[in-house]
DNA sequence: CACAATCTTGATGCATTCTTGACGCAATCC
DNA sequence: GGATTGCGTCAAGAATGCATCAAGATTGTG
């Protein structure tokens, strides 16, 4: 589908534990800009955090200094359906069974292998992922649903063909940048068609009558002569 | 085929393992009414179970006579959301890394314990039970009646056929959304009909006369040309 | 085993979309 | 300044996709 990985926008996890060491661990563990990390050592620091920053997945130490982390799990979820996997040096199954229960999403029993938490990160963030984040691009008066496959002018939806709008997800997707002709032509139409570049002016034509004010002189898709097309923005 | 989602019916778990012992356990832990049990002893047997008794939650043993569990997995991923909860001796990281990449969501070594299973079951359910949020949607004349699997338009009681009300729960499910022919083949027909949009088509022409008040000028489904329909809606 | 409901498949007409060619215009090069 | 090249627009035939009807196959049910 996609493939430009998004690196703008790092999911956000809530680091709770009270121990110095676990945190600055979990910290070079989860590092390095794939996530964007927050931390809190107390039970009522944790539910502060979680209600303003919004984390994507919380990571939760069952031993807080304030309360017990079940009652976090529980006024987390009563209003929240955020992922929380605990992390807890309690490996009775009883402890497991009511962290689950009050509504925890996973459980690791200390000491775990870091390789296999950022698997079960990945798990979480997949599940809620999939229906959620909606990256939806705006300029001006154009907008542009991904997830929807949705286009709209001023307000008034916009009818576009397959390719129309191949092309111009494919514009907005690299919003910026100036994009090639052949670098369109191989992408949309296949290669094979590297030596057409007429197709490709036809449905500029196209999509610029369909989205812009006065496709004479375009506010989205600027023409960049001899080189290719370049969406504005950014 | 049907997905009677009535709360009467005990979600159904499908095992998949080779060993009997192992099944028989299972089925005497998730028996007693609460679940709906099948079993398959084979990689290949598990995907023809997932496709048919469309479970809602999979417990799968890696260590499969005919094929790989991860093998499994990624097929099952190919058209399925559903949970899948692995159990498996492999105790090993890079095991448990390589099953949850793959798709599963959640990693148990055996042995297990029985309680702790049933947690990360309801904990799975529960995910999934809360995703299907609104029991009853509404548009304009049209109310489709999840839990209920009543429809109605103006009032009116409208009777559908297994597939056409399967068809419809779909795109209602995803109102707002473009799903398009693949999905819907996979998610209805099965993956094997991805190539073959003419049952999509007749079932969607039916559903339209029975729906819509003029079929040729839709309201509530649209067709996007080329790509899929969209239940209007959000 | 027979009946009814449903599903699948084929055929057909219609609408949309794609492709290709022709032509005017602007910028650039010699 | 004239020729060349690249770009944008228009239009028409070809190709594809869509909706609908209808008939045979399948399934379920009593």
């Amino acid at each position: 589908m996609t493939d430009e990985t998004d690196m703008a926008n790092p999911p956000r996890i809530l680091v709770v534990d009270d121990e110095t060491a676990i945190r600055r661990f979990l910290r070079t563990a989860l590092g390095g800009g794939a996530f964007s990390l927050h931390e809190a050592e107390t039970g009522h620091a944790a539910l502060a955090a979680a209600a303003v920053a919004r984390p994507d997945i919380i990571l939760l130490d069952l031993g807080l200094p304030d309360m017990d982390g079940i009652e976090v799990i529980r006024l987390i979820r009563e209003w929240s359906p955020v992922p929380i996997i605990v992390l807890s040096v309690r490996e009775r199954e009883t402890d497991k069974v009511a962290a689950l229960d009050a509504g925890a999403d996973d459980y690791l029993t200390k000491p775990f292998g870091i390789a296999e938490l950022l698997a079960r990160i990945r798990a979480s963030l997949r599940r809620t992922l999939q229906e959620a984040s909606e990256p939806v691009f705006r300029l001006e008066g154009l907008e542009v649903d991904l997830v929807h496959r949705k286009v709209s002018v001023d307000g008034r939806d916009v009818q576009l063909t397959p390719t129309e709008y191949e092309l111009l997800r494919l514009l907005v997707t690299h919003a910026g940048k100036v994009l090639t002709h052949g670098r369109i032509l191989k992408r949309i139409w296949g290669i094979g068609y590297l030596d057409q570049p007429h197709v490709l002016r036809v449905n500029i034509s196209n999509l610029r009558r369909k989205i812009e004010a006065d496709p004479s002189r375009p506010r989205y898709i600027r023409t960049e002569p001899g080189v290719g097309y370049r969406m504005m923005g950014e």
